[in-house]
DNA sequence: ATAAGTGATGTCACCTGGTGTCATCACGAT
DNA sequence: ATCGTGATGACACCAGGTGACATCACTTAT
């Protein structure tokens, strides 16, 4: 084994996670962090741009896989049918992560300032998905309503499932809750 | 005139407002906004809870105006007649600072700090739309997927609104925008 | 085998956002 | 004239974040 330990940046990760769980995102400081890691704060920036994106590395998975799910549709499909495909992508992840997602969770709704940043991904993952959707021949309004829905839905659907104690399939919660919008929207 | 000139929150707005316009958000100081407003950096912190948050002052009326709104409505709405109301409500705000819409959304589009922070208020937003559409009765994912959902059609109206050469007032360009989402979800 | 180079890390100094605490001063009330 | 009150200033301090440079293990060329 050399001079440094491998997986500096799973480190961080793991023992910013740990902490913030622990005493709370604010009372976390990231020298603490390192330190836990057996880093320094310096090198804790060198990894992640600021004390909040520790906790969001690796995001644009989830959004290469839902843009890739709707590059991928049939040709037919209407804005509705490439939504649900997207939200069958983020499903197959969230899935793939779920011990992960709860605390994960918990931690980003108890300071204003993470959720911030998950508000800011969503609205990124939103506007990759509405260029995606403008690429398929939809006009720039259509797109970005379609694609801004979409992430909503998504977003409820998680806020279901991450606290279901059924622990249904996030699929079907995500499909659920796309068949009520439709019902809001053509009712009336 | 006393030790101290009046208006002093006001003067601080100003301030920040011209100094992030001119050198833009980062690079501006909170010492540099108190100077040009004959304060201090403290003074400032008690009247703004952070160097964000002056640009956000009053963003609560909106809020107001458009919960206001959803109550306000026939007791027969549907839930998208009751987003437009509400819309309508947005637009009579809107033309009201018009004057001040574009240099301040011209700022906040140039800093992601500034966009979080737009973006947290409007989920604030959308969560107090989706408490008075709860309190009509909807069920709670549909009050939630309604009230997202006019924010985000808000915001793409907003977009075009504060950009539009033809000065097409906001009311019309939502009402386009809230019929074009339905015409995606409705069909296919 | 030794020297040079490379990449990840540590060290240190520094700026700025943000806060706690206490002093100060103008004003109104007594 | 005195006293209280509320807005402000002054000052010290902490933590997030960055730039510059040193350091050390490991690799490669000679």
């Amino acid at each position: 084994m050399g001079r440094w330990q491998p997986d500096a940046r799973a480190r961080l990760q793991e023992a910013a996670l740990a902490l913030y769980g622990e005493r709370g995102y604010e009372e976390t400081t990231v020298a603490e962090i390192a330190e836990r890691a057996g880093l320094t704060k310096r090198t804790f920036f060198r990894y992640f741009a600021d004390k909040r994106e520790v906790l969001f590395w690796g995001s644009e998975l989830l959004q290469q896989q839902m843009v890739a799910a709707i590059e991928a549709a049939p040709a037919t499909a209407s804005a509705l049918a490439l939504i649900g495909a997207a939200l069958d992508a983020a499903a197959e992840r969230f899935e793939k992560v779920r011990e992960f997602a709860r605390p994960r969770h918990r931690i980003i709704a108890s300071s204003p300032e993470l959720t911030e940043r998950e508000l800011i991904k969503a609205a990124s993952l939103a506007a990759a998905m509405a260029r995606a959707l403008r690429a398929r021949g939809f006009d720039d309004t259509a797109a970005v309503l379609a694609a801004h829905t979409g992430v909503t839905v998504m977003h409820v659907a998680f806020v279901r499932w991450v606290d279901d104690p059924d622990q249904t399939p996030f699929q079907q919660i995500a499909r659920d809750a796309l068949a009520q919008l439709r019902e809001i929207a053509c009712a009336g």
